[in-house]
DNA sequence: AAGTGGTCTAGACCACGTA
DNA sequence: ACGTGGTCTAGACCACTTG
């Protein structure tokens, strides 16, 4: 039964807030199946129009995913996900490929100003910082720094242990139990370092496009900050516009 | 009646595609109250929730607008949309202006290969080409090339009439009844040439932005190539991804 | 055969805007 | 007061998946 019942809030509202919560609280976790729509309309004493409509929402922000004949689950993160939606590189045919990659450097570090306050973190929190190479047909064309707050990762990366996979959100998920929902993403073109050319293979001085990326969980906490640098000879950054 | 009837389509989504054909037809035109899900659905023969349904797919669309207690209409261009839905850079504040904009050129010329091709126009067609340069408070800080199709905009700048105003998809709906629905964007970090250098007051060889955008009808046909070089000193392009 | 989501209907009541 | 979209219900039938 729904307590909040009454006044402004719709039904619909109120249910996808709850189906939500289940989520965010991990009731439910990524890849399983949730009650049917029956089944949840039954419980909430409402009909099944309703809890319908609260699920087509989530649906349509990609948390729940619906299979017919089977059931409704929450969202999972396999590569094709991470393509998709967070995935903009793309080579000058349009094609999008996910590079491999290549961890350079794991270490952990007090954040930066910049970086505590992009993660909402306490100045001087430790967090995990992690360098790597990404290339695409053996060729090196992007370059990766990516922050994570240590208390969340604390076993990430741990004994030399840098083998890990190049879509990271997978990991995140299996290992961490965080599930990146959305990014924010900044871009801007800077100029190559010299560090960056070494890596590259290009000039010092050449234009790289930047992206500053901050992944986001269900309730919006930032749990990673990604800034690539990336060769923009033979790849560009792909987005549609509605 | 809806003639097309039985088998694997959805009536919702048959419908969905009529009322699309109707506005692309300009039988509605934007601005304009389209009839009431009612009417429509008395019409059709069909009930009003599944007219709602095909309604609602193309508010989320932005093809439809509702307004509570007036009715549906016609999604129209104003400046809010432009800004919300195809204008991505932002000063580093995180903060949305359009800038304005003066026009340095507005020529008559024969499509360049790429021109043509991107813009789906046969070899050699005549094409207008606007460049300006657009100013955030003062400071020049983007210079915008604008390809289009002569045949659909055959007024535009004519007798040295420049004096066009910086939303330019407004210009476009009102004056030549095109309406821009999407738009693909195609993101490099360039050099600045010796003339992007001169306009925007930087040092040749700063990195900018490039931003290459084809936008489109709602029938997909392209009618605007739109290349936009920008500094991103003091701005970034911004986007959410989900 | 049973259970799930997907489509469609008919009708009730509410919130909002206009006249 | 009336017409519009917005919410919600109850129930029918279909398409798909699984046991």
């Amino acid at each position: 039964m729904l307590t909040i019942g009454n006044g402004a809030v719709p039904l619909y509202m109120q249910i996808k807030e709850l189906l939500t919560a289940k989520i965010s609280r991990k009731e439910w976790s990524p890849g399983s199946i949730i009650p049917s729509e029956l089944q949840l309309a039954q419980e909430l004493g409402v009909s099944q129009g309703t809890v319908r409509k609260a699920i087509t929402g989530l649906v349509e922000n990609n948390v729940l995913t619906r299979k017919q004949g089977r059931g409704t689950f929450v969202s999972n993160h396999d590569p094709d996900r991470t393509l998709f939606h967070f995935f903009h590189i793309t080579d000058n045919r349009g094609h999008k490929v996910i590079p491999d990659s290549r961890v350079l450097r794991c270490r952990r570090k007090q954040a930066s100003r910049m970086e505590a306050s992009t993660l909402q973190l306490a100045a001087k929190t430790n967090v995990i910082r992690i360098e790597r190479v990404r290339k695409f047909l053996a060729t090196p064309t992007m370059l990766e720094t990516i922050t994570l707050p240590e208390s969340r990762f604390s076993s990430l990366g741990k004994g030399g242990n840098y083998d890990l996979p190049n879509t990271l959100y997978e990991l995140y998920e299996k290992q961490y139990g965080i599930t990146i929902h959305s990014a924010d993403e900044k871009l801007r073109a800077v100029s190559a370092t010299k560090q960056d050319a070494t890596l590259l293979n290009l000039e010092v001085g050449t234009p790289l496009l930047e992206i500053e990326r901050v992944a986001l969980t269900l309730d919006k906490t930032p749990v990673e900050l990604r800034i690539s640098r990336c060769s923009t000879k033979n790849h560009y950054y792909q987005n549609t516009c509605f």
